[in-house]
DNA sequence: CATGAATGAGCCTTCATTCAT
DNA sequence: TATGAATGAAGGCTCATTCAT
């Protein structure tokens, strides 16, 4: 029964942050901004955050929680261990939604951070070690599952995960920014013609 | 047999910009780091450009220049035309392989424009209307030419455009901010993979 | 007993701004001397001061405060009402006497605005708004008591006091700009020649 | 036979700095926009005045030229010499008439001068040797004819000169800057009615 | 003699950071 | 602990001035 504590001021600080950085980028946003987003006086920002780059780490830091601990690991063990009896493209499925989802609820982390890791070595090591090492780990172990199971190829499992991840990747980033009009009314359809690409590939067999 | 005149002053600032912007994003570049970049004094940069921001403008208009006139609309055309005989697969990597040379010889632009058009509505516009809008058009024709064809599956052109876009695109992300140690030694293969998981999908066949 | 508060910091800005605009200009007067002047650093102004026009405005308002409150209504209706015994010239003596004072006193402001009237037409609106027709209204009102007393000829009343203001105001001028040695040693002198010039007429009568 | 040659690029770009002197103020004036409205290179304007001070010395030795040489002393004195038995109002009366049409032609002039004199010692000295004391000279001249006459009180002369000068200053300052509605119709019409405040006051005699 | 591109000092302004309350 | 006034370094930008053409 988790009781809805009001925020603490270190978390309203940083999501004030977070919504700031993604709306204006970490260097046009400024600290006064995001104290009044967060209705603190300015002075208060610094004695959690002492200098304006620790907000962009303390983001980092919460973004490596949400995506390494809550999201990656262990739902990702428990769909496969869930599905076992499904078939690939339905496992794949059910990932891909609940990534999906979770991508678009973290949209602003995911925004800034794949932003500023172009800036900042530290951010960018950080991440790579924390976060984007854990996907492919886990990914590999799926993609290692379904080759066991005698499902795919025997394709460098860097590039089967790279496909998959651009692809889906690709049609976050349209939703996001370019909401061209396509036939396809829902996300879950795409989804599947996605999936249908990737196990499939685009060919006409006669 | 073309003499490389000296660059204009202007050509210089750009130039200095895009390097200034790709190293440390729009916001943080200062205006005096980029007239030292560009061996001009710093009110130099103002005759040319009168804000900062019409510097951002300025390398949009270069790439809009470079990559829908040059690159996009003629090569693309000639590359079909000159390999109508040639298999899909065929006259896909060609393409891939051109436009991969473009893209990482142009990275520089791509990682700015991608980055700034979430803060600039204006710089957003433009990028869509003139540059996304473009590419999108000439591979729906190239991918219409292999439907008639008869060779590929009758699936929402948008969505195909999007998986390899997303799988190319992968790929070069990940070799300029990751470089991940694989087996696959050169781009090429690398290509190769991407278009016979893109064709013919990861599913073994019985 | 009133203690002398130390200024305030908006206050010490505003002093510290009318003392170089009415030495330097506006223009020419610069953000960094007034900080100096008002021992402030140079963002601190613009703290108070948003913008460096409205420090212009500041000062504007604080001399329609002055003026138009302290000086003009309220002692111009006590001085006619406690010398209602007393002649025309004598009361007239008074006013100027006094007018004078303030005007010395706040000669900069005076200065400043009369200069950047005519470069800002929103500062030119508030003068003639708060100040010019205050002083108008007030100084009518003057007149027509004379009138009413049948003391004086029936000529327009904007003409008098313009008349007035005008040779009070050229006497100020000299004082301030020019002062050449006259035989008259002292103002209340002086003032007494202009009242009976603008009384009598400067015609001798046989 | 004056020929109406075209005019010298010196006296274009004079012409143009008092244009923008008078509307924007010395140090807010820039030699860009001068130059653009005297249609010369901007380069050209420092052939002709190496600092920028110096248009404003160029204005004010035009000012004395004009003022000095061509319009107080001969005029003065031929006015004088052609009215002798006229009357000191009508006389007077010709002389404001002639001031006041040349000061509204060279207001422009006035403005500047009269702002600048305030900041610029060397300008102020010059204004004051070479104008005012002439304007002063002469006026007193005319006076001292009137005393000789016997026509007029025996005031100190400096403070006649300047209550008439200020009451027709402040008329002109009140048409150029606020055009109050007055039931006077024209300028004569008002200048008659200084000229009587002057000669004979306001008192009405019994 | 005229031009206008280039200069760079210095302006107004912003903003991360400090610190007395 | 929280505040917000004060700071001052640094940024974008302007503009008088120079000089090669």
């Amino acid at each position: 029964m988790k009781k809805k504590i009001s925020k603490s001021t270190e978390e309203r600080i940083l999501d004030a942050a977070i919504k700031i950085f993604s709306k204006k980028g970490y260097s046009a946003a400024t600290t006064s901004e995001i104290a009044r987003e967060a209705k603190v006086a300015e002075g208060t920002i610094f004695r959690y955050f002492p200098k304006k780059k620790e907000l962009l780490h303390g983001i980092l830091l919460k973004a490596i929680d949400i995506f390494g601990k809550e999201i990656i690991i262990k739902p990702l063990e428990e769909i496969i261990e869930e599905n076992k009896d499904k078939s690939l493209e339905e496992i794949l499925k059910v990932i891909i939604i609940n990534r999906v989802k979770i991508f678009e609820e973290y949209f602003d982390y995911i925004k800034v951070i794949l932003c500023e890791i172009q800036f900042h070595d530290d951010i960018r090591q950080l991440f790579i070690d924390k976060i984007l090492k854990k996907i492919i780990e886990t990914v590999e172990r799926l993609v290692d599952i379904a080759k066991d199971r005698g499902e795919i190829k025997d394709i460098e499992s860097m590039i089967i995960i790279r496909s998959v991840i651009g692809m889906v990747f690709m049609m976050l980033i349209q939703r996001q920014f370019v909401p061209l009009e396509t036939s396809i009314s829902n996300i879950e359809e795409e989804i599947d013609l996605i999936i249908d690409i990737f196990m499939n590939g685009i060919k006409k067999k006669d």
